[in-house]
DNA sequence: GTAAACGTCCTT
DNA sequence: AAGGACGTTTAC
């Protein structure tokens, strides 16, 4: 029982991880109604806990990867920080795969030529071109039930409408030993270490960096293939800020407002109209064949011009050998047909077993694309942020005399904090780019010709920038359990609970320093270092590689 | 830098 | 709905 292990990504490299809250959209900055079944639930509100979820109205609308999360192949965390352009910002983010699951830097993948499909919906996430190749789509998810967990209609927090099935997260990997945490340890006091198993080893799973490859000459293969250097068109166009926050925001969410419904109804309704909107816009520019479809709503236009070979990935490749350098092709996939879902529905061992598949994959040999599918299309209901109230209730207490939780031990305090927030602003746009997985970004209006067949991408992840939320509004929610904090502190326990998931194997993650969900949206700045290399020395499922401790 | 705790996710 | 496990934050 217990699902023990059946989570955790580490192993291998480092995939199926749960996402987590992004931490700016309106749902997450909100506050508990305090009146949905969960809400009632907590503790906070005098419930059991039992349930364990978040409440309803804060259903987040745009879940990141966690910040343990790492290229399967090179096992490397996102380093989209490190550089300007749009374009090697996508190469270097990583991409969770809707169909497999697997997180990669799109420029490890070595495909030459099939296209990866982005979801606009939700950042860092895409089809990846091999599960395109095999003719897998959303629809055909590894469970084939066809539906993931929103079916039942009340988790389902990403579901546009009904039909659309959400995607979420989770795939196969292994990881974990045992965490202390278990979940309340409170209530049963399991902890004790000490005897067997409990044994932690922490400082053993910080590893050592690997050491950097000189391999990083990847750009031009072909021709252009974007990439910083040459002429990457960037893709950067926002689009339309038009955001119009229903009831999301305007509610009054917090307190104990009512409004929860309402506002969860709104947030519906709006994401349907947008998504017929966008199908109308983007109608469908699926590659395949054909091609050519150069409207969109916008002006964007490009020659791409096929790829033919990027470096020929498709045997056996390493994974630890590529570089960030070749962008991929990629589609726009948006949500409606393509957004998928995420399965999860595989029962553990299939994980482990997936894992394992997903290993040899890596370098599997491909066929062919194609493949269409159709229909997707989606829109843009965003909420933004905008300032606001904020509730805090932050944990700590202080007082170095009580030893324990600070949270929730003693309620809460009743205290507000304000925010000030300080980001790490950086050049253009450090604040973070409002929420909106599904934003509607049509097509950026900037042409970049790099390998794609003709696709485009963007979205979730940089679409807008130029602005700032967070100060701007006034002050953003500030006290969040857990929003805004994270932002600043970015702590990645790599090792994790050392025995836990340390163990080697996942928690390795060589960000350069911020970068993390707000970066991984975001656009932050270049960072300093850029590792050019990886070191991808993993080769396939466990190499070392950390951090320096 | 580790460990504990918390919150939420995700699975059963 | 119950619980385990994950991810993140906070405390030491
Ligand atoms: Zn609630
Ligand atoms: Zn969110
Ligand atoms: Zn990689
Ligand atoms: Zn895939």
């Amino acid at each position: 029982m217990s699902g023990s292990k059946a989570l955790g990504g580490g192993a291998g490299g480092g995939a199926r991880r749960r996402r987590t809250r992004c931490r700016r959209c309106q749902a997450c900055m909100r506050t508990e109604c305090g009146e949905c079944h969960f809400c009632k639930d907590m503790k906070k509100f005098g419930g059991p806990g039992r349930m364990k979820q978040s409440c309803l109205l804060r259903q987040c609308t745009a879940p990141v990867l966690p910040h343990t999360a790492v290229c399967f192949a090179c096992g490397e965390a996102g380093k989209e920080d490190t550089v300007d352009s749009e374009e090697e910002k996508f190469s270097l983010s990583l991409m969770e795969c809707t169909i497999c699951n697997e997180i990669i830097h799109p420029s490890c993948l070595k495909m030459g030529k099939a296209e990866g499909i982005i979801n606009d919906e939700i950042p860092n996430c895409w089809e990846c071109p091999k599960c395109h190749k095999e003719g897998k789509t959303s629809k055909d998810q590894a469970d084939g039930s066809g539906k993931r967990r929103l079916d039942n209609g009340e988790v389902g927090r990403w579901k546009l409408t009904d039909d659309p099935p959400p995607k979420k997260k989770a795939p196969p990997s292994l990881e974990e030993g045992g965490r202390t945490d278990g979940g309340h340890k409170r209530k049963k006091e399991k902890e004790l270490p000490q005897d067997s198993g409990p044994k932690k080893k922490m400082k053993a799973a910080h590893e050592k960096r690997l050491k950097k490859k000189p391999k990083q000459e990847v750009a031009e293969s072909n021709g252009p293939t974007s990439s910083a250097g040459g002429g990457a068109g960037g893709l950067q166009g926002s689009s339309t800020s038009s955001s119009s926050q229903a009831g999301g925001g305007g509610s009054g969410g917090g307190g104990g407002g009512a409004g929860g419904t309402s506002s969860a109804d709104q947030r519906s309704h709006h994401r349907e109209k947008l998504e017929r909107f966008k199908r109308m816009c983007l109608l469908e520019r699926r590659p395949s064949s054909s091609s050519s479809s150069s409207s969109s709503s916008e002006s964007d236009s490009e020659s791409d011009s096929d790829d033919s070979l990027r470096g020929e990935q498709g045997g056996g490749s390493s994974p630890s050998s590529s570089s960030p350098a070749p962008p991929p092709p990629v589609v726009y996939g948006n949500s409606s047909g393509g957004r998928a879902e995420r399965e999860r529905s595989r029962s553990e061992r299939e994980r482990e077993r997936e894992r394992e598949r997903r290993l040899a994959e890596l370098g599997f040999s491909a066929s062919e694309e194609s493949e269409g599918e159709g229909g997707r299309g989606e829109e843009e209901d965003r909420e933004e942020e905008q300032g606001g109230g904020d509730k805090a209730r932050r944990r700590g207490g202080g007082e170095p005399g009580l030893p324990q939780r600070g949270r929730k031990g003693g309620l809460l305090d009743g205290e507000e904090e304000d925010a000030p927030a300080s980001d790490r602003t950086r050049k253009n746009s450090s604040s973070l780019p409002p929420p909106s997985p599904l934003s509607s970004n049509q097509l950026p209006p900037s042409s970049q010709h790099d390998g794609f067949t003709g696709k485009q991408r963007s979205n979730g992840q940089e679409a807008r920038n130029g602005r700032t939320r967070g100060g701007t509004g006034g002050g953003r929610e500030g006290g969040e359990k857990e929003n805004a904090s994270g932002a600043l502190t970015n702590h990645r326990h790599g090792g994790g609970g050392g025995g836990t998931k340390g163990s080697g194997s996942r928690g390795n993650k060589i960000r350069s320093n911020s970068k993390s969900q707000t970066s991984r949206n975001s656009i932050s700045s270049s960072s300093s270092s850029i590792p050019t290399s990886n070191g991808g020395g993993r080769g396939g499922a466990g190499e070392d590689r950390g951090e320096a401790a």
